[in-house]
RNA sequence: GUACCCGUAGCUCAGCGGAUAGAGCACCGGUCUUCGGAACCGGGUGCCGGGGGUUCAAAUCCCUCCGGGUACACCA
């Protein structure tokens, strides 16, 4: 059990002796530090109810409490603040469990459930650019965060490869090299032998044409029209149509596969809207013979507007008049995929903010047709846009996107220069230095995007990436790093850990209570959906840490005891540090 | 038009019911024979967009106004 929980036991009982709810005993950190270390509040809450006065409460609440190996002193102030200073044995005592513990302390859920990260992947054809940042650092975050408190999580990236998309990409690419046999609907493959196995085009060359065919579909109806009849084709099988889809499928996976491995992000499952089909028109049947949708305009359509709605809600379409599916259609489909086949309990789409009137229908239409059971959550973890200096979307000094690789290249070469003028590194190998460079830039692009609330907006700042100093990436690394040469320096000097004793200069208690608030930090975390919180958190670890170090001068220490004690508290500060940073998708090197 | 999000220090942003609102950057000064200076210490700044309300307590919850952004069946 944590520390704060410790201690809230001890206050619940405390109040429920005074008559009144358990709950009001609830412990928090001070926002006082230099008059305590923790604080309840419950005197001032409960007193109204129970008709008293808050700082009698709080008095007659400390007067039942009698426990001096835990507590220290109590005092109460202003209102009826319960202040509480804990004893130096207990912040020792749980920081060495901690050491000792493989799980820092941190106990696993209680219910393990099955949760689905759906980091809303990017669709087919395109390259990653910078707007793919977020989704992806920011699901990467809570899927190792759910993944560590003991969570059984899937991360799916959930690509946009079966809508509009592609039909326009095979308009586009009919219109580029009509003689391809993709488009002869006399070719049968069984007589003129099968579809070619390289691919017609490459990534890049669907990165180009995608933007292309956009336009066009805006400029002239026609275009938009045959692309909706490809897209519909395709959908009901056409051969020609699905072997193009399988080549441009297999390009953008390639492509995207190391842009993502470059950023250190890792899907469990390369699931899309595809995977879904063979659920799409057995699902759109049942639920118009239940009655739960119906036909409109000649589409097909899920009413989801209830009467006391504050807005009007459109419908969620689950058909086009012509009958070819959108993706309002797969992601229902893949609810009850996931439902039924990976039975999720927790479903997390992280997907841009913007997305949000969408999901609301989805949902609605899941809970409606009774394929989200109302115990499976559903959320959409929306983030905010990213926006260049002139608040509209980033674009290069050329115009153009900027793409995801070109932005990693940019920080690590940032890092690889920074290395240079501190020349501190200059005695390693060259592909150790490259190593060093790679992981310090992606820790500052990582911990620069991390770092906000995920749902404000995000102004792209290159020089605030590439900043080492201050409140980022690389300096938690170093504070991580120098912890590390401590280590080493006191393993050749023979000096090893002992048991952590209670602490005896303020830096040293200052990092201890910091170190203790782990369990809840990460709890808060998962709460809110919010890496920023671990971000923050990790901040605070590394700064106090900073001060103890200039402080508490390990290696000359000559109490050989303390000393000890010492090794063992950086040694905790560093596997946390080391948790945090993996939390955050961020790496440690051994030295920078 | 309707709904949602945002408005906090010069800049970028945390905090989202509790006591004196915090960080980083920038600016000024200091530390420096010691475990790595990508460091540490000190300096000061805020009508928390305005106005009402709820509460013992509001940057935080509710209402309203102003300013900015976003989204609103056959795109994803």
């Amino acid at each position: 059990m944590s520390l704060q929980s410790r201690l809230t036991a001890v206050f619940a009982r405390a109040f429920a002796a005074q008559g009144v709810d358990a709950s009001f005993g609830e412990v928090v950190v001070s926002q006082r530090p230099e008059l305590a270390d923790y604080q309840c509040n419950g005197a001032l809450a409960a007193a109204k109810g129970a008709g008293r006065n808050p700082r009698e409460l709080a008095e007659a609440v400390i007067g039942t409490v009698d426990e001096p190996t835990l507590i220290e002193s109590l005092e109460i102030a202003g209102p009826g603040f319960i202040n509480i200073v804990i004893t130096p044995d207990l912040l020792s005592e749980t920081v060495g469990e901690m050491a000792g513990s493989q799980r820092l302390g941190v106990e696993a859920v209680e219910h393990a459930e099955t949760v689905i990260v759906d980091y809303g992947g990017p669709n087919l054809s395109k390259a990653l650019h910078v707007g793919h940042l977020r989704a992806a650092v920011i699901g990467e975050s809570l899927k190792r965060l759910f993944r560590f408190v003991g969570h059984t999580t899937i991360g799916d990236i959930h690509m946009g490869d079966w809508g509009m998309p592609i039909g326009q990409l095979i308009v586009e690419l009919e219109d580029r090299q009509p003689g391809l046999p993709y488009f002869d609907p006399e070719y049968d493959e069984s007589v003129d032998g099968p579809y070619p196995s390289d691919s017609p085009v490459d990534l890049d060359d669907l990165s180009e044409m995608y933007p292309v065919i956009t336009q066009r579909c805006v400029d002239d109806p026609a275009v938009a029209d045959r692309a909706r009849l490809a897209t519909l084709e395709l959908q009901n099988g056409r051969a020609g149509y699905v072997a193009l889809w399988r080549h441009f499928r297999n390009v953008s996976v390639a492509g995207q596969r190391s842009d993502f491995e470059a950023l250190d992000v890792e899907f469990d499952v390369w699931y899309g809207e595809s995977t879904v089909h063979d659920r799409l028109a057995p699902m759109v049947s049942r639920l118009l013979a239940s009655g739960e949708a119906r036909e409109s305009e000649g589409a097909v359509i899920v009413d989801v507007a209830e009467p006391d709605d504050a807005k009007e809600l459109p419908p969620l379409l689950l058909t086009r008049s012509d009958g070819s599916y959108l993706y309002s259609t797969t992601d229902l489909a893949t609810i009850e995929m996931r439902v039924e086949e990976l039975e999720a309990d927790v479903m997390l789409y992280v997907v841009d903010a913007r997305q949000g009137l969408h999901f609301e229908q989805v949902f609605r239409a899941a809970r409606k047709t009774g394929i989200a059971p109302p115990e499976v959550g559903l959320e959409h973890i929306g983030f905010g846009t990213v926006n260049g200096p002139d608040g509209t979307p980033f674009k290069t000094r050329e115009g153009g996107v900027l793409r995801l690789g070109d932005l990693i290249d940019l920080v690590t070469e940032g890092a690889r220069s920074k290395l240079d003028e501190a020349n501190i590194a200059e005695g390693y190998p060259p592909e150790e230095r490259e190593e060093i460079a790679r992981q310090v830039g992606l820790a500052a692009l990582k911990f620069g995007d991390l770092c906000n609330h995920r749902t404000s907006n995000y102004t792209f700042d290159l020089d605030r990436f590439v900043a080492f100093e201050g409140k980022t990436g690389p300096y938690l690394q170093y504070s991580a790093v120098r912890i590390k040469s401590i280590l080493r320096r006191a393993a050749e000097a023979g000096i090893s850990s002992g048991v952590i004793i209670p602490p005896s200069v303020e830096a040293e208690r200052g990092l201890m209570l910091r170190l203790v608030r782990l369990p809840e930090v990460l709890a808060r975390a998962v709460n809110l959906r919010a890496p920023n919180v671990i971000a923050e958190y990790a901040y605070e670890v590394a700064t106090d840490f900073s001060r103890f170090y200039e402080k508490c001068h390990i290696l000359n220490e000559t109490d050989t005891q303390r000393q000890a004690s010492w090794l063992a508290l950086v040694e905790v500060t560093l596997k946390v540090l080391d948790l945090l940073l993996d939390l955050l998708g961020i790496e440690i090197p051994d030295r920078m």
